[in-house]
RNA sequence: GGGGUGGUGGCGCAGUUGGCUAGCGCGUAGGUCUCAUAAUCCUGAGGUCGAGAGUUCGAGCCUCUCUCACCCCA
């Protein structure tokens, strides 16, 4: 349809009033747009001048009516701005402004896209100030996906569903990908070989795979019981340092939202521990027998520790995961806290060796929905959790 | 046309205020154990950091020009 030029009067909102209280805003609160690198956007636009912008529509037979003049609709991203605070009201409450924002408002993050970033860091902000609202904690502008590399489009027909990837391979697997190879914020791409070689490396054969080598062991020597409490065993081990240095690594990242990073050093404590697991090789300590015996009962114990620690931290990128080496390990509540060392005791029975996430394999699709499946219904751990405290403040 | 952000080994990315032999993941080559999900572990190959110029004792990290990509504005 061609488009047709119009005159038509309109309502402004008086941008131009609130430059300088927006560099204010800025400059006062480096956090308020994130990441950071999109500051520089935001500054600029402020910096070469602001000027009033249409808030109505003329001659539209839709849309939300100007209070008081009937010929006027509401522009959508001024209704939709709006919509933030409108939306916190029930439909049984009184629909006033004052109800709204006591029911919730400030907002304490708006995670949008980048291409909208200039209504959430300059228009929003302006419209609350000029209306005497309270400002929200955060704008943090994410990127975009392409997938091979392409941008996705529906010309393209490249486009990559959601639900469909979940279903495919599970959610932990999507969380982790995404949350792992793409830094928080930054553009990304995603291709499924990628996709299935990071998520077998580090998912199934370095976390997945030293919990099940370990319960393997601890079954046929240890009749799946732990000899001693991980605080004793941890006596002496310079593993214990090292997994405390990761964990902190890991919190850090986390409150920082880097995310990425996060994820690596929970990863290099799965790969701390496989390399424990080979120096010590207790498979061979338990042939040896007598004190050998004892000391890789001990290794055991160390070990299944650095898991549960794993699963701790690894829970908010992957939570069903954890759950199902929680189960596996058999405690029933996950907090920040419980990365501390010191969870197992000695005498305490451990589950059987079964994979807790299963490799994906392309070749046999159908082999893949059903491990997936199966996976899925160990997911439905037998015990409730608790939020990771530490992670939902971050 | 203007603004913002990027262009680092095959692929995806880190690289604080400019300075030791440019890091990591995946992949790859060789080796290794055998408890394990053709898993683990060890070692190696492979970049001179988009192009060009400049500043500096010294630049991936500063300046300029060009180019490509993404987003916004016009």
């Amino acid at each position: 349809m061609p488009c047709v030029a119009r005159k038509e009067d309109n309502y402004f909102f008086a941008l131009s009033k609130y430059q300088k209280q927006l560099e204010e805003i800025l400059s006062q609160n480096l956090l308020f747009v994130q990441p950071s690198y999109r500051l520089n956007e935001v500054k600029s636009w402020i910096k070469s001048g602001l000027r009033d912008f249409s808030i109505s529509r003329a001659l539209v037979d839709w849309g939300i009516p100007v209070p008081d003049d009937d010929k006027q609709t509401i522009y959508v991203w001024f209704d939709a701005l709006l919509g933030y605070i409108s939306a916190l009201t029930e439909d049984n409450e009184q629909q006033n402004l004052d109800t709204a924002v006591s029911l919730g408002w400030p907002a304490s993050l708006h995670l949008i896209g980048k291409d909208i970033l200039r209504f959430h860091a300059v228009y929003w902000p302006a419209m609350l100030t000029s209306a005497g609202l309270s400002l929200p904690k955060m704008v943090f502008g994410h990127g975009f996906l392409t997938k091979d590399g392409m941008k996705m489009g529906k010309s393209l027909g490249n486009t990559l569903e959601p639900f469909e990837l979940v279903q495919k391979f599970g959610p932990d697997a999507v969380r982790y990908f995404f949350l792992r190879e793409v830094e928080f914020g930054n553009d990304g791409d995603y291709s499924e070989d990628r996709f299935v070689k990071i998520v077998n490396a580090h998912l199934a054969n370095t976390i997945g795979n030293l919990l099940n080598r370990t319960l393997g062991l601890l079954k046929k020597n240890c009749e799946s019981t732990l000899v001693m409490d991980s605080t004793m065993a941890a006596e002496g081990t310079p593993l214990k340092d090292t997994v405390e240095k990761l964990v902190e690594k890991a919190r850090t990242n986390y409150e920082s939202l880097s995310l990425s990073t996060a994820c690596e050093a929970v990863l290099e404590i799965g790969n701390a521990g496989n390399s424990y697991m080979d120096q010590r090789a207790p498979s061979m300590l338990f042939k040896q027998g007598g004190v050998s015996a004892e000391a890789a009962a001990k290794d055991l114990v160390i070990i299944l520790e650095v898991m549960r620690i794993i699963a701790v931290a690894l829970s908010p990128i992957a939570p069903c995961l954890s759950l199902r080496i929680y189960s596996v390990d058999q405690f029933n509540s996950i907090t920040w806290n419980d990365t501390k060392w010191g969870g197992p005791k000695g005498g305490q029975v451990m589950a059987q060796a079964s994979p807790v996430f299963a490799r994906i394999e392309l070749n046999a699709e159908n082999d893949v929905e059903e491990k997936v499946k199966d996976s899925k219904k160990k997911g439905k751990a037998k015990v409730k959790v608790e939020q990771p405290q530490a992670v939902a403040e971050a």
